[in-house]
DNA sequence: TCTGGGGTCCTAGGACCC
DNA sequence: TCTGGGGTCCTAGGACCC
């Protein structure tokens, strides 16, 4: 028989940051998105003060949070994302049939006696603490939907572990309709409006409903809750679609060159990542817009367009997005945020070839991509840059005061053990 | 009075996820 | 002063083709 594990790391960022604090056992943590902006991350002494994810800006919470003596840390993705990799690495000793859903979780496709399910989802959490020092909780079911479900419970045990059984009625039942993966606000509102709040009540939710109201989406969720797989179990990793870029400047900007200048870094990080991933790009689109939460005259506007080739070369990324921002600029608005978003990715070695142009696969610029990539990486992201980009400015820069050393990926940063 | 049908592609917007 | 960023999928409507 086959069942489906998700394992997910326990509030994944904030134990991260506690592998390398063990001063912080038991103290309230919690750790900030890009800029400071919110709460992306509450362990769970946070989470029992009350402190919940992207719920208010941090500069609304930031008194309290002192009061409350909670430890605050700006997000250091170069950290998680190292450990995330040690923990997906441990995992598929497991079992060949993983899917890596996200930074922090992973479904597991097992074929075990049921009986063996929760000492093996034990042994996993066990070794996975041991070794790497962060808590996970696993939730085991049928279908991806129900091992969500599980997690719920999962998550609210001392043990960490839940089975869901097929047609286990009180627990669903005891499962909140907007708790259900795949149930977000909108959907919540119009289920409880239509009298369904519970997993249970969706489970037996009329499909032409679901249909209808929720596209396919909501008609899947539905046969999954009564233990039919319809969504896919993806083993091998899907080449990414899109890679975007963007944030928001630390202060508004009106001018044109300060914009050019937001997007050429914007291509710059777009760049690498494309080259990380041995991908090319075939299109580009570029958005501005201004501050949603100010009264005064609001606009925004994207453009996209194609490249002659299919490129991972940076000056081009720059120069294509410069012309498409020249385009949706207008003066006179205070711009809050910029990005770039490339699409229509393929691999590098299925570039269709091209009779009158040269293919950017073994071009010298390919070259010199390369030559920047291995600085940047080897040494810290941006030692080599664009002029376009501005030269010991950088408009994108963030808030981030209270990000803790990356201790796994930089050298200098790696943490000292000192014996007495 | 009555104004094809079917297919594809593109885009914008909505909904969801972490 | 300060309100995240990066993804996926689905749908409807318009343009266009034969």
């Amino acid at each position: 028989m086959n069942y489906i594990f998700l394992v997910d790391c326990n509030s994944f960022y904030a134990s991260c940051e506690m592998i390398f604090r063990p001063d912080l056992a038991g103290k309230p943590v919690v750790v900030l998105s890009n800029n400071d902006g919110f709460i992306i991350a509450a362990n769970s002494q946070a989470k029992s003060l009350g402190y919940k994810t992207i719920e208010k800006p941090f500069f609304m919470l930031e008194q309290q949070l002192i009061k409350d003596k909670v430890e605050i840390f700006s997000a250091n993705f170069e950290l998680y994302g190292a450990i995330s990799k040690r923990v997906m690495r441990l995992l598929s000793e497991l079992s060949n049939r993983i899917e890596v859903y996200s930074i922090d979780e992973a479904f597991l496709e097992v074929s075990f006696n049921e009986n063996q399910l929760l000492d093996i989802a034990f042994y996993l959490r066990k070794r996975i603490l041991d070794e790497i020092g962060v808590p996970v909780s696993v939730g085991i079911s049928m279908t991806k939907t129900l091992a969500k479900a599980a997690m719920e419970i999962a998550k609210k045990r001392r043990e960490g572990v839940f089975y869901l059984k097929p047609d286990q009625h009180d627990v669903l039942s005891s499962i909140p309709v907007n708790d259900v993966w795949g149930v977000g606000q909108k959907y919540g509102e119009k289920l409880i409006k239509k009298g369904v709040k519970t997993a249970l009540d969706l489970s037996r939710l009329q499909e032409l409903w679901a249909r209808e109201h929720m596209t396919v989406v909501g008609l899947r969720c539905v046969k999954e809750l009564n233990g039919v797989p319809c969504i896919k179990f993806d083993s091998v990793p899907q080449t990414r679609k899109t890679i975007q870029r963007s944030a928001s400047f630390g202060h508004l900007v009106f001018t044109l060159s300060d914009l050019k200048k937001a997007i050429s870094i914007h291509c710059e990080r777009a760049g690498e990542k494309l080259r990380e991933d041995k991908l090319l790009s075939l299109g580009i689109l570029v958005h501005i817009h201004t501050n949603p939460h100010l009264e005064e005259p609001q606009y925004g506007r994207s453009a996209a367009t194609n490249f002659a080739i299919p490129t991972a070369d940076t000056p081009t990324l720059i120069k294509y997005a410069h012309k498409l921002l020249e385009e949706v600029y207008l003066p006179g608005y205070r711009y809050l945020k910029t990005g770039v978003l490339l699409f229509d990715l393929i691999e590098e070695d299925m570039a269709p070839g091209n009779l009158f142009r040269q293919p950017y696969i073994d071009s010298k610029e390919q070259k010199l991509m390369n030559s920047l990539d291995a600085v940047n990486t080897g040494l810290e992201q941006g030692t080599l840059a664009f002029a376009s980009s501005g030269i010991g400015e950088n408009p994108n820069k963030m808030r981030q005061s209270k990000r803790s050393p990356r201790y796994l990926t930089r050298w200098s940063e790696i943490p000292e053990v000192k014996a007495k």
